[in-house]
DNA sequence: ATCCCCGCTGGAATCGATTCCATGGAATCG
DNA sequence: CGATTCCATGGAATCGATTCCAGCGGGGAT
């Protein structure tokens, strides 16, 4: 992690975890009847009360924002701890335009690649004390849209977004309306939103040289989507990485699937039904990798062996499976962390820059086919 | 920073509503340009001042609660959305004592287990239009009481957690403060609060009652923390199992990890290396039962041949791992939206009661070694 | 000594929505 | 036809915190 300057957020009001012990442990000494334990419903006024000053002295103790006598703030700190005070985020978010509260919206939490990316970017807010709303798209625009309208009417602070389609829905409102936006691992034309995103130009590259390198020259392509940014920079990459190392361009080497599971099965399906196959194939995304690792399978190919594999995105299991898979990969959690602060950033006024964070190569057996060896072993 | 004296306007907003108001008359036809678009600072007052009533008729008509005229209906829902109102939650939460906000606190959403209890819970609170706010605590108490405190300061409507330890910190002060609570997964003794578990005993009894028709007597066991209630619950489970089915109860086939990957290969390393090693391994959940596949085959050990490994947890990827892995599985999407169905129940003022969801075998090759195969084959 | 400024404070306005209360008019009843 | 009830409504209080404003006392400058 890079040091960031701190912003100067003014941290949730202190920790009651040491009051609790001590103060606690003897409250009904004084008062027996009236409550002791912490209350939900605890307020600035009790707490000022306590004190013996105004609300508004307890506030700018509290907040720390403006000039307070030494003995004021020793009182008020005194009289918070002791009624295990807790500030009202919802209160201080009507009043101060700030909620501390930041929507994150990928397309489905269960594929590892997100889950990585969310708890980047929930870790990092958390260290700016701020909450992140977790939203899950299930690649569906409809639900997308959803999801963005609550955010806005929750007031969030900002969105961090992996989106999705042509940008027709509510991320215009989200424009509109002003709300810090970045984007993530994917962006839509025509937006001027910050981004982060991973140099899918040099991750082909890095696939296709790799390949080329071991003798391919028919490599199957299983892409994404085009309603999704990645999918459209990974398959034009890919045409233009074939053109440079003068591999075959049959266009009946790309096939285009959904990013989920089924459909890489489906598209290895059709690449290998071709009367010349091909003798590797690269996967625009992980769950398509696994999805055409199970049909290659089925087919009594051997992946490594009878026909190389790269796919796109490490998975921590990927060095688990039979055989390890080599991939091209990114820092997921870095991605969402590095979101995360651009957010913050912007929030706080700033003008972030998009980020590009480089992919590398994890060469693994998967492979490690070569293609005379495919090539003497009929399609199936 | 705000050291320039400016009036109390907030600069941000002010030049759209205004003209607004004006422009609406005649819209989209007259001035394509400006178009009527949304503003996020579109307040219920605006609403109330072009519909011609006032703010509490408005707030009525669109609550809903109350009974409005049918002129004045129609008329503040108009102006609602040409305005593109939407109602500040914020505002609301702070008012009415509802936030349409829940906290799920999870121990790391980069666990697939984890990952699809998040996803069954935020789908089912999308669904009654709550948001969820995504907390992570890394295995980690002191995570877990800063993010519970930042739940509480939030004033989420409730809270679902995979809880840990004890239960000294900051659980007894949210049961004190009363938020309504539910626990997902795994529990905490002398908490009277509704949660979603799987029934553990039948799980383990289901593994090791597989285990032993195939023959195995000395099973290997690899458990959780004994800070996590699932740790003790498959533990115990496991010395029930273990007596009733009249197998080698050696304590050294017991060993302990921490839920995490490493821990399990360490487990099993430990394991292996007794002069009388198991014929099978138990691992109580996912993570662990990967760190142990991996250790077992950098000695030479063959899963499914030279030792049976069973695992809890079925995560998507296990079918495709060599060799596929047995496991005792429950449905973990459910477990989450079970757990979101229940707090909210709660939280409308319903007394849930805990639900315990059966786990199933799913048996695969990894457990399709027989004793006599490893007996033939000393340790390593 | 007088004036000014500065640090600190209490009081009050404010954020945007909900909800209680009182009121005016229509509808109902005896 | 007068009295009671009911409905819809406007106005105002309220939720809990922040922040502006005015005022008070004291120290320094003149």
């Amino acid at each position: 992690m890079e040091s960031i300057p701190k912003p100067a957020v003014p941290a949730v009001i202190s920790p009651t975890s040491h009051h609790q012990g001590g103060d606690f442990a003897a409250p009904a000494r004084a008062r027996p009847s009236e409550r002791p334990h912490v209350d939900a419903t605890v307020t600035l006024k009790d707490v000022a009360a306590r004190a013996g000053v105004s609300v508004g002295t307890a506030s700018r103790v509290l907040s720390g924002h403006s000039a307070t006598s030494p003995a004021a703030r020793e009182r008020v700190r005194a009289a918070a701890t002791e009624l295990g005070y807790r500030v009202n985020a919802r209160a201080q978010a009507l009043r101060s335009a700030r909620s501390h509260a930041v929507g994150l919206l990928v397309s489905d939490v269960r594929n590892p690649f997100f889950a990585d990316i969310a708890h980047g970017a929930e870790q990092t807010a958390l260290a700016s004390s701020y909450v992140t709303l977790l939203a899950n798209a299930n690649e569906d625009t409809a639900q997308q849209d959803t999801y963005l309208e609550v955010f806005l009417t929750q007031r969030v602070d900002g969105i961090i977004i992996a989106p999705q389609g042509e940008g027709r829905g509510n991320l215009r409102t989200l424009e509109q309306a002003r709300v810090p936006l970045v984007f993530v691992d994917r962006t839509v034309d025509g937006f001027d939103v910050p981004s982060v995103t991973a140099d899918n130009a040099q991750g082909v590259e890095l696939a296709v040289a790799h390949l080329a390198e071991q003798g391919h020259t028919r490599i199957g392509y299983i892409g994404g989507p085009p309603s999704v940014s990645t999918g459209r920079a990974r398959l034009s990459a890919f045409l233009e990485a074939i053109a440079r190392h003068r591999l075959d361009d049959d266009p009946a080497l790309i096939t285009a699937g959904d990013f989920r599971r089924a459909s890489g099965g489906t598209a290895a399906a059709k690449l290998l039904a071709h009367h010349r196959p091909p003798t590797a194939l690269l996967a625009a995304d992980s769950l398509m990798a696994v999805g055409a690792l199970t049909e290659v399978r089925q087919r009594g190919l051997r992946i490594g062996e009878d026909l190389a594999l790269v796919a796109f995105d490490d998975i921590e299991w990927f060095g688990e499976l039979d055989p390890p898979l080599t991939v091209v990969a990114h820092d997921a959690r870095a991605l969402g962390a590095t979101a995360m602060r651009l957010l913050l950033d912007v929030i706080d006024g700033g003008t972030a820059e998009s980020v590009v964070l480089p992919m590398r190569l994890i060469p693994r057996r998967s492979s490690a086919a070569r293609p005379h060896t495919a090539a003497s072993r009929p399609s199936a």
